[in-house]
DNA sequence: AAAATAATCAACCGATAGGTTTATCAAACG
DNA sequence: CGTTTGATAAACCTATCGGTTGATTATTTT
């Protein structure tokens, strides 16, 4: 999918969710392999739930995709869905330093300085 | 300045900076070229006082830098400080997709379904 | 059938994020 | 000087977020 037509709100939700610290070691450690909430809650010193809950969000926001296995509903990372922040970010970035390598940066320097 | 050495808390901070949609369109246009916090504000349906936090919370997590002239403080974005964050997500993307490529996905499949 | 396990739902709680209004400060200008 | 202009500070309000506890559902296991 292109960066282009990742709607804002899709966008928005993604960003929203890797602004937790928790959220993002959950992602960190599902690069790792899928695994079940339990799993996945072990190692915190939060309840179950409240993992429970952190792995809607990033369900929410495309960032992860369950499958089912029995009572087990393992998570999976989804890496493209990671693409829709990176591309936005990039593109910013990208935008900017062009402007640098024009050399913009010194006319605009200068143009400050005028009233 | 290498991913490895930015600090938690500095990725923290930038993540969470860029969690609020105002916020990251304080960049996009920042990203054109530097504007003080009256140019700003200007597009926004909200206080100019409300854009001035926004601005300092992109100046605390190092994203845009601010430069002085008279009563004047222009902001500039930092595209560097961009890298923290892609890199981040980069790195746990690519781990990601090594294990696909591994087709070690196929064996996981395989182990949720034993016991 | 009964008990254990995986996960979620529901209700609640304290902290904080984003917004406002009002007041203040410092530089520019008539 | 007095006043406008750019930016911030302070106090406050409200919604939301991240967390808890307790109960519930659905699947396994014995």
């Amino acid at each position: 999918m292109a960066v282009s037509e990742w709607s804002e709100d899709q966008l928005n939700a993604a960003f929203a969710a890797l602004a937790d610290p928790v959220r993002r070691a959950l992602i960190a450690r599902l690069s790792r392999s899928p695994a079940t909430v339990n799993e996945l809650a072990e190692p915190f010193p939060i309840t179950k739930q409240a993992v429970s809950k952190h792995i809607q969000v990033l369900e929410q926001a495309g960032l992860i995709t369950r499958t089912r296995n029995g009572q087990r509903r393992p998570c999976h990372l989804d890496p493209a869905a990671l693409e829709a922040v990176t591309g936005w970010i990039d593109k910013q970035r990208l935008i900017a330093e062009q402007r640098f390598r024009r050399l913009d940066a010194v006319l605009e320097i200068l143009k400050e300085k005028e009233p």
